[in-house]
RNA sequence: GUGCCUGUAGCUCAAUGGUGGAGCGCCUCACUGUGGAUGAGGAGGCCGUGGGUUCGACCCCCAUCAGGCACCCCA
């Protein structure tokens, strides 16, 4: 093979088919959002950094975002994540907006990181957000959205579930256990450590950390106590709202659920795929002054993100992505010699007029070729007009899964084809 | 950014340091108005790239690029 130039690392090339898969997905978060009566926006793939600089974790932006200087000497950035963008588009029109405002979008994001499986350096991401309240039933709401979405697409709560915990419950419970304040983010690496190593390294990287013996015990007990959010009034309230919404198979309590990101400020949650791979498909939260970071008034909010690499392979795993996705044509029409070849295209034009979609064969070859053509883009309807059929004024139709066809006047070709066609569905 | 594993035909993979193979796929024919089977032929490779060791390298060493796994981080 001559040498072709090969992609940029971390990217991905979607052909017909992934592409068909990747609609799917889409349309099912389309779907989801808007029934929930959430609005599509989209803010632009280049920002100047200064956006990122004001908050975001700072390795987000120094070590993840792409940065370069444009022709004109800005320093902009391809977006590492939306948030800061929904934010300024908040804070631009404050004033104008109706809040609480739900908004939705789903585009391309890049993140400098080493590419490997479930992990590209350009993905889609779909946000969701509803800004403007501090009620928990927005939380709630937010939340039954994700469920909803894994409902959609076939997911069971047997194999997805949604963790749920509130950053001021574990302030409140780490305050109680005397962890100073500026101590809490190191304390958010600990817990986050903690399904990840033995019993005894998790103690020493506890106790490394900073936190004494006693703060440690203290700590390993909350992080069992399933029962923690009982002790928040929130929380409460929350999970009687999922179990109203009817999703509360899909929802769960789980204290060791803390989220990275700094501006969480009280719901926070993720969804994990249940079972022996358990990867992280998406997360979110609480934050309480998204604009005020961008230099608008604070605003409450809620919202999650998903990206669309980890979330393709549960779906595909669990088996849920239906068949015969994709645009490919319904019928091809084969040309039989130089002769006929206007007698098919004339034919295609009346067939496309009845709403199908229709490929003409584009050269002279054996029948058999062109059936095996059309096997392989798994078109299933295939028409012949030879010199036979053109002279009695009919057309042959061929089911190419059965094998079938039948001859037939040119007035019944499209209830015909409708025949063959498999039922949409 | 760190550590480990892997790069051989379009795909999946073999090949003690001594002339690179298989299966599937592809093309042609048996079958000049009919495709999934069968049979017979055929095409297709600077063995990821660049150095080094050696009489000789797909094989050993180094570098580099790409992919995977575990960290890190997170979607």
């Amino acid at each position: 093979m001559v040498d072709i130039i090969r992609s940029v690392k971390g990217t991905r090339d979607f052909y017909p088919e992934n592409m068909a898969v990747r609609r799917w997905m889409f349309d099912k978060i389309r779907t989801v959002s808007t029934q929930f009566g959430y609005q599509e926006y989209e803010g632009p793939c280049l920002e100047f950094i200064d956006l990122y600089a004001a908050k975001s974790g700072e390795e987000l932006v120094k070590e993840q975002a792409f940065v370069f200087s444009s022709p004109g000497d800005d320093l902009l950035t391809l977006r590492p994540e939306l948030t800061p963008t929904l934010a300024r588009m908040v804070a631009q029109q404050q004033y104008e907006l109706a809040f609480p405002l739900r908004w939705w979008s789903i585009g391309p994001f890049w993140r400098y990181e080493k590419p490997q499986r479930g992990r590209t350096r350009e993905f889609y991401q779909w946000n969701i957000d509803l800004v403007g309240t501090e009620s928990v039933a927005a939380d709630a709401e937010i939340v039954a959205v994700a469920a909803t979405f894994f409902k959609e697409v076939g997911l069971s709560a047997g194999q997805v579930r949604i963790f749920v915990n509130n950053r001021r419950l574990m302030d409140q419970a780490f305050s109680q256990l005397e962890i100073e304040k500026d101590l809490r983010p190191a304390v958010f690496r600990v817990v986050d450590k903690l399904d990840k190593l033995s019993e005894k390294e998790w103690r020493t990287f506890a106790e490394d950390s900073g936190l004494t013996g006693i703060q440690v015990d203290g700590l390993s007990e909350l992080l069992k106590n399933d029962a923690l959010w009982r002790e928040s009034e929130e929380l409460v309230e929350f999970f009687a709202l999922i179990k109203t919404l009817g999703v509360e198979d899909y929802v769960e309590y789980n204290p060791k659920v803390i989220r990275g990101l700094d501006y969480y400020t009280g719901t926070v949650f993720e969804a994990f795929e249940i079972g022996a791979q358990s990867r992280a498909i998406l997360g979110g939260g609480r934050y309480d002054n998204l604009v005020a970071d961008v230099g608008g008034n604070a605003l409450p909010g809620v919202g999650f993100a998903m990206g669309d690499v980890v979330i393709e392979l549960v779906l595909r795993d669990a088996g849920v992505i239906p068949a015969g996705l994709g645009d490919q044509p319904q019928v091809i029409m084969t040309v039989f010699d130089v002769e006929t070849l206007p007698a098919s295209m004339r034919l295609a034009a009346e067939i496309r007029a009845a709403g199908m979609r229709v490929v003409v064969y584009p050269d002279v070859d054996k029948l058999g070729k062109q059936f095996k053509f059309a096997d392989k883009l798994g078109i299933p309807v295939a028409i012949v007009v030879g010199p036979d059929e053109l002279t009695q004024g009919k057309v042959t139709v061929k089911d190419l899964k059965n094998r079938e066809q039948i001859t037939v006047e040119k007035e019944s070709l499209i209830e015909q084809i409708k025949k063959f066609l498999p039922s949409p569905m």
